[in-house]
DNA sequence: AGGTTATAGGCGTATATACCCGTAATTGAG
DNA sequence: CTCAATTACGGGTATATACGCCTATAACCT
């Protein structure tokens, strides 16, 4: 049995889902709401078609995960004055602070990594992520 | 911003699980589907913890992913007889009928990465994605 | 201006994933 | 042998993910 590239992605991916989510766990994210709060945070004021494919995220599979961050109050989704087919997303204070109190988790989470994989190995890795993206996508 | 390992990891995740998603919607088998399918294969006859556990999921997940499959008919979930509580998952005939099918679509998913990333840096990220999990479990 | 085309999203549906809690069956201590 | 502890699993709930279809709005062309 080969090893299928895709597998190997979706195992680790899952480890590593499992692992950030514990440690997120007491700020009250998930790694999956923390991750799109910075990014929301980094891209400002955007719609849900262009956040979509800012994350490479399907647009549909982004505006489902909005709800519960809406429903925390973290997000607030609001008609696009120029366009009115636009939902334009804004991360909110809460959402803000969210993010700030779970940073120190995450951090953590990312220093057990660093700690135990050194840096060139893990620049590796990412490099490596970057690459197999490029000819998958 | 620095780079969440574990976003990194999942973006790569969703790219691959859509990549061999499409190559493999002919012969009818989802990416987790046809690694299940091959997975319990190799398992032979085995328990739903067992194979959970082999496969690094989580139990009640393996147990729903099930679900499809048992309606298509590629596997049989039966009543283990040495011990009442097990679930015993038997990969039918039809089941392996459909892994055969579906293998010329999954070698050209692979042939597609073997062809634009070179065995050597593939070989590495196996490496990586191995070594990630170990620390991350 | 009016009709056609294109774009932005929502909703239905389905799979994938995992947690918690409850139940059934086995195991083990005495 | 009995009963407590353990183990195996199902169901409820929730998030994450994506496809197809539909609607609303905008843009474009004549």
């Amino acid at each position: 049995m080969l090893p299928c590239h895709c597998l190997a992605l979706r195992r680790a991916s899952r480890t590593a889902t499992s692992f950030y989510d514990t440690a997120l766990a007491p700020a009250g994210l998930t790694v999956a709401q923390f991750a799109m709060l910075r990014q929301l945070q980094a891209l400002g004021r955007v719609s849900i078609s262009r956040a979509a494919q800012a994350m490479q995220l399907d647009r549909t599979t982004l505006g489902r995960n909005l709800g519960p961050l809406e429903r925390g109050g973290m997000v607030r989704i609001v008609v696009g004055e120029t366009d009115g087919r636009q939902r334009m997303i804004e991360v909110s204070d809460r959402g803000e602070q969210a993010v700030r109190q779970a940073i120190p988790a995450w951090k953590s989470a990312q220093a057990a990594i660093s700690g135990r994989l050194n840096p060139g190995r893990l620049a590796l890795l990412h490099e490596l992520l970057a690459e197999f993206e490029s000819i998958a996508s």
